[in-house]
DNA sequence: ACAATGGTCC
DNA sequence: ACTCGGACCATTGTA
């Protein structure tokens, strides 16, 4: 278990059980960022340094298991990272030169409309061209001047036609820029594939994060992005793609977590959620059409994340009171969650940290600030970290489970990546019902509460194929 | 090298 | 009034 690096205790650390003195770590850190072996670093020694450090005498069994969990899933991990996942390089290459051509025309479209050429890809030249040269009224500041990101640009687009041109452009160069000369240059020359790297410390709530590069954030809409994503495909033809992903996790988990009834029973009455919740909002309409549905979407989304009307405003194109009024509706919907909601937090004052359903912590001490603003910020991640780490955990402990099972048979089949509420897979064609049958009964299967998780699968013959 | 801005994902 | 749940990365522009 040579991979039980530093890496963990910094995850101990950062991510489980802040409440610790740092400083006798200091060293061992800078050893790590310096070292060209990571392996070097053994579970032994980073263990020892958390136990040193330790302010407490006993350990809570429940952080025990998910300390236990984590220092397992680092092999399964490692194997992961090592498998790799094929990109069909000559493809990419081809989609790049499409996207090229288009952007190029794009470009010189926008300096013919504006009637000089700049750098559309410098914020600063776009600023100056919109409101200097071209006059068009601000709608959106920031910190330096008026902002020309997608949101104030699809406003300005209404009236002016170049804002929209510059936001195609603006889409093309980040898929070429990122996807396709970025994914190329991390082609592994020996074994032709991708390996990311995943980083078990990065985040606060324990998600997952990947790493040189970032195989999480790959778009999945439809043109140019679904052929860049159609380029990650099986190396061979004895292989395809599964995709699993949990159905709408946050909120299964929210209703087992918190035990609303209204929440419970649309669950086990197989409703769909989101429209359930359009129908509370919008009681005064009959037909609940997709535009109304996609806002209650929204609400139930953004009110995992604890936002405030203000920023649901935002996402929905509404005024803040309006917002304010869906969240609300939300609440008189499902009363329990207000209620479990408000029993997070009063365990964040009492205790300085949250937890999820299988013991991890977040230690939050913005909760007792005196700062009203800092107080809400800290709120909103109290509310969060709960339901997205219990969403972590139940991925990860399937994750591990998964391994064992692909290794006790000797399976062709690997797993290849993990997406936060998703796993792709390589399946080898004689293991194609096992594998479908077997996937589901463990992720399903995984998280014991009240509510049954669900996941869906998808095969294709590549990432694009294979996506829900 | 580093900050600011912007954009992609769950 | 409000830039806000969790990440990584590319480009520009300044130090």
């Amino acid at each position: 278990m040579s991979f039980l690096d530093i890496r963990y205790y910094k995850h101990l650390t950062s991510t489980i059980d802040r409440n610790l003195d740092f400083s006798a770590f200091m060293d061992f850190e800078h050893h790590y960022q310096t070292s060209v072996n990571k392996e070097q670093y053994s579970i032994e020694k980073a263990y020892f340094s958390y136990q040193e450090s330790r302010t407490e005498d006993t350990i809570d069994p429940k952080l025990q298991s998910i300390i236990d969990m984590e220092s397992k899933l680092l092999g399964v991990l490692v194997n992961m990272e090592r498998t790799g996942i094929y990109v069909d390089a000559e493809k990419l290459r081809s989609i790049g030169e499409d996207i090229t051509q288009e952007s190029k025309h794009k470009e010189l479209e926008i300096y013919d409309l504006v009637g000089e050429r700049f750098n559309i890809n410098s914020a600063k030249q776009v600023q100056n061209i919109l409101f200097e040269k071209l006059k068009i009224p601000v709608s959106k500041k920031i910190k330096t001047g008026y902002s020309v990101d997608n949101e104030a640009l699809s406003l300005i687009g209404q009236k002016y036609e170049i804002a929209n041109i510059i936001l195609q452009y603006r889409t093309l160069e980040k898929l070429r820029s990122t996807y396709i000369d970025g994914l190329l240059k991390v082609i592994n020359p020996e074994t032709k594939r991708i390996h990311t790297t995943y980083n078990q410390l990065g985040t606060s709530t324990g998600r997952l994060s990947s790493e040189a590069p970032n195989l999480q954030n790959i778009p999945s809409g439809s043109g140019y992005s679904a052929q860049i994503k159609s380029c990650f495909c099986p190396q061979s033809s004895e292989f395809s793609f599964l995709v699993a992903d949990y159905s709408q996790i946050e909120l299964r988990i929210l209703a087992s977590l918190s035990g609303d009834k209204a929440l419970t029973e649309a669950f086990l009455r197989w409703e769909d959620i989101h429209t359930r919740t359009a129908h509370f909002l919008f009681w005064e309409h009959t037909v609940i059409t997709s535009e109304l549905r996609r806002i209650a979407k929204s609400v139930n989304f953004w009110v995992i994340y604890g936002i405030t009307g203000f920023g649901l405003s935002k996402v929905i194109n509404s005024s803040p009171a309006e917002a304010t009024q869906y969240i609300d509706a939300f609440y008189a919907m499902y009363p329990w969650v207000r209620a479990y909601y408000q029993s997070v937090l009063d365990g964040a004052q009492k205790n300085g940290y949250v937890e999820t359903f299988y013991g991890r912590r977040r230690y939050i001490p913005g909760v007792r600030d005196s700062n009203k603003m800092i107080r809400a910020w800290a709120e909103r991640e109290a509310i969060n970290m709960p339901i997205q780490g219990t969403e972590a955990d139940v991925i990860k402990f399937a994750m591990m489970e998964l391994a064992d099972f692909f290794k006790k048979d000797s399976y062709k089949s690997r797993m290849l990546l993990q997406v936060h509420d998703e796993l792709v897979f390589e399946i080898h064609t004689s293991e194609k019902e096992i594998m479908e049958t077997k996937i589901r009964s463990i992720m399903e299967g995984i998280f014991p509460g009240n509510i049954k998780l669900l996941v869906d699968i998808h095969t294709g013959a590549n990432w694009s194929e294979a996506k829900g």
